[in-house]
DNA sequence: AAGCTCATCAACCGCACATCG
DNA sequence: ACGATGTGCGGTTGATGAGCT
């Protein structure tokens, strides 16, 4: 037997709500708040709708300071930056954008920011297709003063339509007169630390979101890390004891970086000579691998399905990385690459699985 | 003008977690 | 410790309107 529903759905109202029930919900609540039972407000004020519908009405539309549509691009920057951090949280992406609901950001990122970052799809595939059949396998991404604006950008592997051009993202780092909850990296570690799940280190096991892979070892005090600890972060993902990324960082600079993390189908990056390769392999899920003073830092990276799923691959390679001036390659190494020593990643390689 | 397709977004659903007795 | 219940969240649905043929 299952749990018992939430309300009488035989005698509850669905469907869209009308100015009348906003108006007494939105009355009783701010005389009298919700008084911490949102099951029990509906029939206190004589409303025939669920409790649940009621709290969404209320923090979706009614509440105040509430924002709908005209999102700006320092907006999407935002939005953008944190889904490729850490995914299709919501809520989290939501609590750094005053005003912004999640379902708002979600209906958002669905139905247009998604489709502004991937492009057409059958344009892409089209286009990029018969050009990578054209390509060699080599195509080399130089950066070697910055990470977030690599200096050749002349990539022709897609056509510049393809992607949209955007600004650069400055990273996570915002200026003082914006949110000030989100303007350093402190508060960048704040937030991370608030995220637990996906960054959490639970039974010292890596947490991944769709549960795809349980890595680690049990009781691993030997590489206890007071940073990363104090990040909840799984300093040691793979089993056998390989540094990630985000500690290779901690320990370089004592900075703040995450990585972000995606099992794709059948790609994986790979790091070869001073270069961050992307390979597609025939097994396994994406992987990151950096090459930091002659040390290389592989980590597996979830959560980046939709941005570098299959139709992305072409003739073995990535394509949304392809292009530095693409939205989602400068959300990604803005996320990824985020306080660490630049000579880590400063070029990008694309070459074909032999 | 009618019919169809597609985009948008409010709302719903079900699950997981938190809290309480 | 455990079950019942409330809450929060992310995924999905469906109504609606705009645009196209």
């Amino acid at each position: 037997m299952g749990r018992a529903p939430c309300c009488d759905k035989a005698n509850v109202k669905k469907g869209p709500w009308s100015p009348e029930e906003d108006a007494k919900l939105k009355s009783y609540i701010e005389q009298h708040g919700t008084g911490g039972n949102w099951i029990a407000l509906p029939q206190k004020i004589g409303l025939k709708r669920c409790g649940k519908s009621c709290r969404l009405r209320w923090l979706n539309y009614l509440r105040p300071n509430i924002k709908h549509g005209g999102f700006s691009e320092e907006e999407d920057n935002i939005i953008c930056s944190l889904y490729v951090s850490i995914g299709s949280r919501w809520s989290v992406i939501a609590a750094q954008l005053p005003g912004r609901t999640d379902n708002d950001i979600k209906n958002y990122w669905n139905t247009k920011l998604k489709k502004k970052l991937l492009g057409n799809k059958h344009r892409k595939d089209q286009q990029s297709r018969s050009k990578s059949k054209q390509e060699g396998a080599n195509r080399i991404i130089t950066s070697p003063n910055s990470l977030l604006v690599p200096e050749n950008s002349t990539t022709t592997i897609f056509p510049q339509p393809y992607w949209p051009l955007m600004p650069v993202i400055p990273s996570l780092q915002y200026s003082s007169n914006q949110d000030p909850s989100f303007n350093d990296q402190d508060s960048i570690k704040k937030l991370l630390m608030k995220l637990g799940g996906r960054f959490s280190d639970e039974e010292n096991g890596w947490s991944s979101p769709q549960g795809s892979h349980q890595v680690g070892s049990g009781d691993d005090h030997d590489n206890y890390h007071p940073t990363l600890d104090a990040l909840n972060i799984n300093p040691n993902p793979f089993p056998d004891g390989t540094p990630s990324c985000t500690q290779l960082v901690c320990e370089e600079q004592s900075n703040i970086a995450y990585s972000s993390s995606c099992m794709v189908n059948n790609d994986t990056i790979v790091n070869n000579n001073n270069h961050i390769e992307l390979v597609a392999q025939e097994t396994g899920g994406l992987e990151e691998i950096v090459l930091c003073n002659n040390r290389t830092y592989p980590q597996r990276l979830d959560g980046l399905e939709l941005l570098f799923g299959e139709d992305m691959l072409v003739n073995d390679k990535i394509a949304p990385l392809a292009d530095p001036n693409s939205l989602i390659y400068q959300s990604f190494v803005s996320s990824n690459y985020q306080g660490m020593p630049q000579q880590c990643a400063s070029e990008l390689r694309f070459i074909n699985r032999p």
